[in-house]
DNA sequence: AATTAGCACTCTCGTCTTGCGAGTGCTAAT
DNA sequence: ATTAGCACTCGCAAGACGAGAGTGCTAATT
C-alpha cells in the first residue's frame, strides 16, 4: 500500500506526536506542525481518509486521533529513518562496554544494563546458543576438604564454574584421576551429549571408582548444560512499574514472559536476524500482544550469535530505541568478535 | 499498656479480620465472631475505647474499624500465638532446601525463592559479612591464551571466582609465580585489607614484573570485595505488581530500596538478633514506612549470621509469615551449619 | 479539482446534586 | 454492665448538566 506524501507527512505527525505525549491529536494541533501549510479542514480530509483504511483510530467521536498498531507499522516500515545516535550516547555506550571486556557474558550483561538504563524499559540480552560447541577443557580446583570447584572451557571460549561437595575426603589424587579420565572421555564431545545417559556409563566404566563420582558428574551435566544452553539477561524488568504508558496487565504479562526461561528462549532464538520489530498483535507470544519488542541479532565474526531486544509498550519511542539497540548490537558484535578473536 | 480481656479479643478479631478481607469491619460483624457473646452496641462501647487509645482508626465516621499500627504492634507484641507451619509445608521447605545443600550461597538463595513463593511476597536473604573473614587461599586456573580464572577460597569456607584477561600470553609459569607470590602476601590477611593501596605496593613491590598484575589484582580485589561484603540475595520483587493491596507507591519504594544495596546492607545487618518486626513507620529506612518488615537471623554454629526477611504492605498475614520464616531461618541455620562443620 | 471557512453535532470529562446504606454515638431502659 | 433504639454522619454510586474539544459536512473560494 503507497499513501500520499502529504498524508504520510500527516501520519507521521499523528504518530511522532502520540508517542511524545500520550494524547490523541487533532487537526488544529497538526496545523502548526512544520512543512503542513494547509487548514485543518484539509488535515481533517485527510485524517478521515487514514482512519479508513486503518492507520489510525479515535478514541470516541469528539477525540482526536491515535495510532493503530498498523500505523505503527505502516511508519516504522516506510517513514521512519533511523540515524546513528548523538556522539554523546555513543561514547557513553562504548565506554561502558569496553569496561566489561573481559568476558562475553559480561559484555552482554552490560548491554542490557545500558539499554534498559537509556531507554527505560525493560532489555534482554541472549548468549549465544552454545548448542554447536564442545566441551574443551575440564579442570578442578579443590576448594576444601570435601568440596571442589570445576571449570568447563568450551570450544567457544566459554567459561562456566561449578561447585560439588563429596562425602568423602577429596585427596589431589582423585582429583588427578577426575581430571585426566574426565579429559579424555569428554574432550571434544557436544556438551549436548554431556547428559545423564552419558554420566552413568562413565560412571559404570569405572566400576567401584564411579561409585565417587555421582556429585561431580552432576556437576558437569550442570555446567554442560548451562554452556550448551542460550542464557537470558534481563535487565531494568522493575522499570515497568515506572511505565506510566503501561497498564497493570501489560506489565504482569510481561514479567510473566520474562519469568518464563523457555518462552523467552524460543521467542530470542527465532528472531530474524537483524533488526525486528514486533507490535502488539504480531508478536508471536501472546504474552506481549499488548506489547512491543524490538530485537537485534549481533555477530560474532561475521556470524548471528545472539539476540538484544527491548520490550515496552506498544506506545515506544522506535526511532530512538531502533537507533540505540542497532548502535549497541554493532558495538557488541565487534567487541565479542574481538574477543574471540584473541581467544 | 495492659488491656483486658475482651478488648483484646475484639482487637484480635478486627485485625485477623481485615487481614484476611482488607475492609473495615464493624459492631455487627464482629457479633458473629465465636466467642463474643455480647450485643453489637457493647462492641461499639468497646471499639470506641479501642479507637480513642489508638489501636483502630474508622476510614470515615460511617465506616467499620482498620488497625492501626500500633494496633498491628500490640496484636504482634501481646496477642499473637506463633505455631509451626503445617507438616506439609515444614516437609516441602526442608525438602527443597536440602536438594540445593552443596553451598551456602545456594541454601540462601533458595530459601528466598521458597519464602517468596509461599508468602507470596518479596523475600530477602543476605549472607553472613565476610568482614572479619580472611583469606586464605587463592588459586588459578588458565582458561585460553590471555585468560584465567582466579579462585578465592575464605578462612569462612566461601569460594569466589574471577575471569580476567591480561594483553600478553599467560604461561604456567606465570601463573606459579602470581599463585606463589600471591597467596604469600595475601594468605591469612583479612579480606578487607585487600584493597586498591595494598595491591598498588605489591604491584610495586615486583618492579618490572608488577606491570604484568594489574588485570590480576583488579579481579583479586573484585573477589575479596565481594566476599567480604554481605551479599543480599532478592527474590519475589515481581510480586509487588500483583499484590492487590499493596499501591503503586509503596511498591516502587520497595523497590527503590530493594535496588539499593548499601540501604538493604545496612538495614539488614543491623537488625536485632531472633525475629523482628518493624511495621509502617517503625522501619528505619524511609523508604519502607508504608510497608512491613520481618526479619529473622539464621545461625552458623549458634553464633547469629545473616538475615532472612519479608518485605509487604503492612496488612500481611504475620501469622502465617512469621511461622514459615522462623521456620525456614531454623532449617537454613542446621543445614548451614552443617556444611560448616564438614569444611 | 483541491482547499477552506463555517457550523451544527457528538461525545468525554469534571462538577454538582441527591438518595441510599452502613455504621456510628448517645440515651434510656433493663 | 449491658442492651435496644434512634438520630446522625458520611462515603459512594447514579444521574444531571455545562464546557470544551474535535469532528464531518456543506458551500464558497481558488
Amino acid at each position: 500500500m503507497t499513501i500520499a506524501p502529504r498524508k504520510q507527512k500527516i501520519l507521521a505527525a499523528v504518530i511522532e506526536n502520540y508517542i511524545a505525549c500520550g494524547e490523541p491529536i487533532g487537526s488544529k494541533a497538526l496545523m502548526n506542525e512544520e512543512g503542513l501549510n494547509v487548514s485543518s479542514a484539509t488535515i481533517r480530509n485527510e485524517l478521515a481518509d487514514l482512519t479508513e483504511k486503518g492507520f489510525l483510530v479515535q478514541p470516541h467521536t469528539s477525540a482526536g486521533r491515535v495510532p493503530t498498531e498498523l500505523g505503527y507499522r505502516y511508519y516504522v516500515d516506510n517513514i521512519l529513518k533511523i540515524k546513528e545516535p548523538e556522539d554523546r550516547v555513543k561514547r557513553y555506550i562504548e565506554s561502558r562496554l569496553q569496561s566489561s571486556c573481559d568476558a562475553p557474558e559480561h559484555i552482554l550483561k552490560t548491554s542490557g544494563e545500558i539499554l534498559s538504563e537509556l531507554l527505560a524499559t525493560v532489555a534482554i540480552a541472549t548468549t549465544p546458543p552454545g548448542e554447536n560447541a564442545r566441551v574443551h577443557r575440564i579442570k578442578f580446583v579443590q576448594t576444601g576438604r570435601f568440596t571442589s570447584m570445576l571449570v568447563l572451557i568450551t570450544s567457544s571460549g566459554m567459561v562456566k564454574s561449578r561447585l560439588f561437595r563429596c562425602d568423602f575426603d577429596i585427596t589431589p589424587e582423585m582429583l588427578n584421576v577426575f581430571d585426566r579420565s574426565l579429559n579424555e572421555a569428554l574432550a571434544g564431545r557436544p556438551l549436548s551429549s554431556v547428559n545423564q545417559p552419558f554420566a552413568q556409563t562413565f560412571a559404570a566404566s569405572f566400576g567401584e571408582l564411579g561409585l565417587l563420582m555421582p556429585d561431580m558428574l552432576m556437576a558437569v551435566m550442570d555446567a554442560c548444560a548451562e554452556a550448551s544452553g542460550m542464557n537470558v539477561y534481563t535487565s531494568g524488568s522493575t522499570r515497568l512499574l515506572y511505565q506510566s504508558e503501561l497498564d497493570l496487565n501489560s506489565a504482569r504479562s510481561i514479567l510473566e514472559f520474562l519469568g518464563d526461561n523457555s518462552e523467552c528462549e524460543k521467542l530470542l532464538g527465532n528472531v530474524p536476524d537483524g533488526t525486528n520489530i514486533y507490535i502488539g498483535r504480531e508478536n508471536p507470544s501472546p504474552l506481549l500482544r499488548r506489547s512491543s519488542l524490538i530485537s537485534a541479532r549481533y555477530n560474532i565474526e561475521n556470524q548471528p550469535a545472539g539476540t538484544l531486544a527491548l520490550i515496552g509498550s506498544i506506545r515506544t519511542d522506535y526511532k530512538k530505541a531502533i537507533s540505540i539497540l542497532e548502535f549497541t548490537a554493532k558495538t557488541v558484535s565487534e567487541l565479542i568478535s574481538e574477543l574471540v578473536r584473541k581467544g
